[in-house]
DNA sequence: AAAGACCGCTTGTAGTCTACAACCGGTTCT
DNA sequence: AGAACCGGTTGTAGACTACAAGCGGTCTTT
């Protein structure tokens, strides 16, 4: 079940977790999109993930420990998926790829506007969602009297997506 | 040959460019291991790439615009390979991913220490590194009396690999 | 209480991608 | 002249991916 490691680079080791076409845009749909059980991220994907694609890989990233399943109350059947410590701590990738294929890559302007966002606030909006996150995913409680960093993304998304900047 | 992007979101772009376990290796030793040809890159990689998925990812890589070939004056079949502008802009990439991997994986000192210094060093050491490697493959002159970030991390690689700090 | 939608998956099938080893003609080094 | 090196290609087997259909059970609607 568990291969050895090609090598202990970091970032080979970080391919070993992510590099593929599918767990990060998982991770994406949980973390920005706030999509917490198997059918919403199935359905609601940009990118058409398949059922078993989905399955497989969130049971890979439950065993890596990016993710965890708890048994939503209130709806017997559902599975409440949440992230962890070391998936929020995605946040920084998110940010610096997102700007790197914006940069360089055929972006839509509705899907590329919370890249944007994120590469204008810096490291303290990513430290803020961050914090939104363990709030929502961790149950840890944020700083009071902070904004929304995820609303505001939802919010820039949906207004670019209606009226496009002229 | 092209076929339709799975969507406009950047973070997918981007996964379709370097969205697998050999790309970004790739990459990361023509960057920081300064091997500029075919035979430098398969026989000197940490986690042994084979030689027909080598000549695939430089081909793909090639036609994506993240590398170039030029035969190499004074060796008649060698060919030599250089970083476009783009795949030298994914220096913060490899800085965030590897301090991420550094963090919540289980690296081995000697390599992680490369990953180290550049998460310490930040955007400024980013930037100085990214200008180095225009020079190194774009032919674009550096400014003067500024040190050599690839030598330093060079250096300290092969210090830890040769004496651990206790 | 019955009907239908929704829940997280699993199965089957076909096609593509990956890994490993052997090998190629030509070039350079000793 | 012989050996090592150059950038790859070929063959084969196995793993992974994509797509569609379907499963038993649960919830919502009427």
């Amino acid at each position: 079940m568990s291969e050895a490691h090609r090598s202990g680079c970091p970032i080979n080791l970080s391919l070993e977790v992510i590099g593929d076409k599918w767990s990060l845009l998982i991770i994406r749909d949980i973390m920005f999109g706030n999509r917490r059980h198997f059918r919403a991220l199935l359905t609601q994907s940009e990118e058409g993930i398949a059922s078993n694609i989905l399955a497989d890989r969130m049971a890979k990233l439950t065993q890596q420990g990016l993710i965890t399943s708890a048994p939503d109350p209130g709806h017997k059947q559902r599975v409440r998926v949440s992230l962890t410590e070391p998936a929020i701590q995605l946040v920084p990738v998110m940010a610096v790829l997102g700007a790197w294929g914006r940069r360089h890559l055929p972006v839509t302007p509705d899907l590329a506007i919370r890249a944007e966002l994120l590469e204008e606030g810096g490291p303290a909006m990513w430290e803020a969602f961050m914090d939104e996150l363990r709030e929502l995913h961790l149950g840890v409680p944020r700083p009071a009297g902070t904004a929304s960093v995820l609303e505001g993304l939802t919010a820039a998304y949906l207004a670019r997506k209606e009226a496009p900047p002229g």
